[in-house]
DNA sequence: GTGAAAGCGCTAACAG
DNA sequence: CTGTTAGCGCTTTCAC
């Protein structure tokens, strides 16, 4: 039945053609399923095509067609977990419409990102989704602009479609969440993976709560190797000692829900109390933070949304539907209370204001 | 500079040449850097390259070489961690020895299966890495030998290369640190998203270790609507029934870190303590289960070596530096000791043996 | 309704 | 060292 060879060379139209004692054309009429072919030549077609196991050539359909089925998708980080969930989601969607994708896991930009990209743009994508862009690289911009349709979900760049969640208010709300529990020295906490745009807005959302209250904005950590960390007057301060003193930070506002759980281990291992002596709020949704033992009070995106009318708006722009300027669409967030988040304690216990 | 299409046609080869004043093979020659092209020619090509902003088309250097660079990775279920940190891991390796990668989430077999495979074979993907794999659909498993390269990575088929962790040995180690901490009613959670065949060798495994302890094996549970269930003379038992009792479960071994998160968080909302009243014990390694809060004692599974073997193997075959049989390798795992298993408490409280 | 023929953009001999 | 040429497998007019 089978031959020796690992691979054996895959049949062609051709092939099919003369199988079924027809013209190259009119197995391809009928893989088209293309009007106009007798029910008879049809049946002696398929025949050919089942007995051979031909399968179509989509690289030089591809060809031929001068557009392919394919979507790049780019990743900011597989590990984080709902990085995945929106992976996943773009996948099932492209699969939904009958594109195959291509991941790019980038970490954030670099060297990463472009090889990703001009690769996704070597194999012709239709389009290209980004999870997650850093623009930090100037050339990359200007080699998509115009080159190929693009969506931008849960970030967003000027020059394209996209689809986000309104990530200012969101941080607001869980900002405003942290203040009306009692605190008045809130961190934010930044992750390096997120991208600028997300990252500026929720920063923005964040002193906008901090404002409404007549508070200053907190220190701003990032992660550094022994945990989170910020800068005095030049100098390291890692968080254990923001803890102490009387104008101590007593919660973190984390830019998203990995760099949050994180936080929450940090003070686990460091024998910080969540929520008793900081408490933790993070933003994404991401599934993890509902689990009963990490219980992260978070800001949920709309993943499933936000994923569709992503995918929605590529292909729109693909098939020429949608012509014209970049359309920027913001979809609502909703703050998710759980645990992690309470009443500061203290010195000024129970003292309102 | 730029017209007012949105997607300008892209130059080819032949543009190139006509701008540097070349041949179209001459360009080609460069573009391949083959040997043998004046370095004044090569310079005025790759001028013309970055004036028209030319980028190879991979579709056409596909069809005419008769092969790609482009691997297809099947996965189980981005949205279970291990599964997602082992896609990173492929896309890395991918992308470090010039492939790009497509992805098709099974979610364990079906028609998303198929159609994934089929889509990939379509695009004659160079091979196809396996990060689970449903074998229940019998024309797929003849569709793909002798048709493309394959491995299957974590998972294993008789007809392919594998790598492998050593499952059986893994669940044989898990069930014995339960045994060792006394317990003697110990149920087997699975999942159904683990493929066959890693699921019955860590069935296997815990089978070989209360054997060997002279145990008989506990019940066999499996997720319902309501948490874990299991069947007792064809009626359904929940999990905290199976607590109860003079001959009641105090340990599950989960078969994958997946369902034992899922376990330990069913638990913790049932109000069954963990490890006090139910020890866990799951299988991966995934990320999540080292959070100080989850603390699962695992199995651990060499991630990267397990992808980098695979990928190799893969890349092997598709150069046919390697032929023949089927290779499994296998690589050892490591039990990782943590809190969600200890000796149970109960009526018995202490008494050895 | 079916077949012949001209590409799609590139590679890979093979002449010059 | 460079140019000419014949495909790769399929789509897509355009005659028959």
């Amino acid at each position: 039945m089978s031959s020796g060879s690992r691979t054996a060379r895959h049949p062609t139209i051709l092939d099919v053609a003369r199988v079924a004692g027809v013209s190259k054309s009119t197995v391809s009429n009928v893989i088209r399923s293309f009007e106009g072919v007798t029910d008879e030549t049809r049946q002696a077609v398929d025949r050919a095509i089942e007995q051979l196991g031909y399968r179509p050539n989509a690289i030089a359909r591809d060809l031929a067609q001068q557009r392919t089925q394919l979507f790049g998708t780019v990743i900011g980080d597989l590990n984080n977990p709902f990085h995945a969930e929106m992976a996943k989601l773009v996948e099932r969607e492209s699969a939904a419409r009958g594109y195959a994708t291509m991941f790019s896991n980038t970490l954030g930009g670099g060297a990463a990102e472009a090889t990703g990209i001009e690769m996704m743009l070597e194999h012709r994508v239709a389009g290209i989704v980004f999870l997650a862009f850093s623009a930090r690289d100037r050339p990359l911009r200007s080699s998509l602009k115009g080159r190929v349709p693009v969506v931008f979900v849960g970030c967003s760049e000027p020059w394209a479609d996209s689809v986000v969640a309104a990530d200012r208010r969101g941080a607001r709300l869980a900002t405003e969440h942290l203040i009306a529990l009692g605190h008045r020295q809130i961190a934010f906490l930044a992750n390096a993976l997120v991208e600028e745009h997300g990252h500026r807005s929720r920063l923005a959302g964040y002193r906008d709560a901090l404002d409404r209250a007549g508070l200053r904005p907190g220190p701003s950590l990032t992660w550094g190797e022994e945990g989170p960390i910020t800068t005095v007057g030049g100098k390291p301060v890692r968080l254990p000692e923001l803890l102490r003193g009387h104008s101590r930070v007593t919660a973190v506002f984390s830019s998203n829900d990995f760099g949050a759980v994180e936080l929450l281990d940090f003070a686990d291992r460091s024998g910080i109390g969540v929520p008793d002596e900081l408490s933790v709020v993070g933003f994404d949704g991401a599934a993890v933070t509902g689990l009963s033992r990490i219980a992260i009070t978070t800001v949920a995106q709309p993943k499933e949304q936000l994923v569709r009318l992503g995918t929605e708006a590529l292909v729109a722009r693909i098939e020429g539907r949608s012509t014209g300027r970049p359309r920027r669409r913001v979809i609502d967030v909703e703050l998710v209370v759980r645990r992690s988040a309470a009443a500061p304690a203290g010195p000024q216990r129970q003292r309102r204001r």
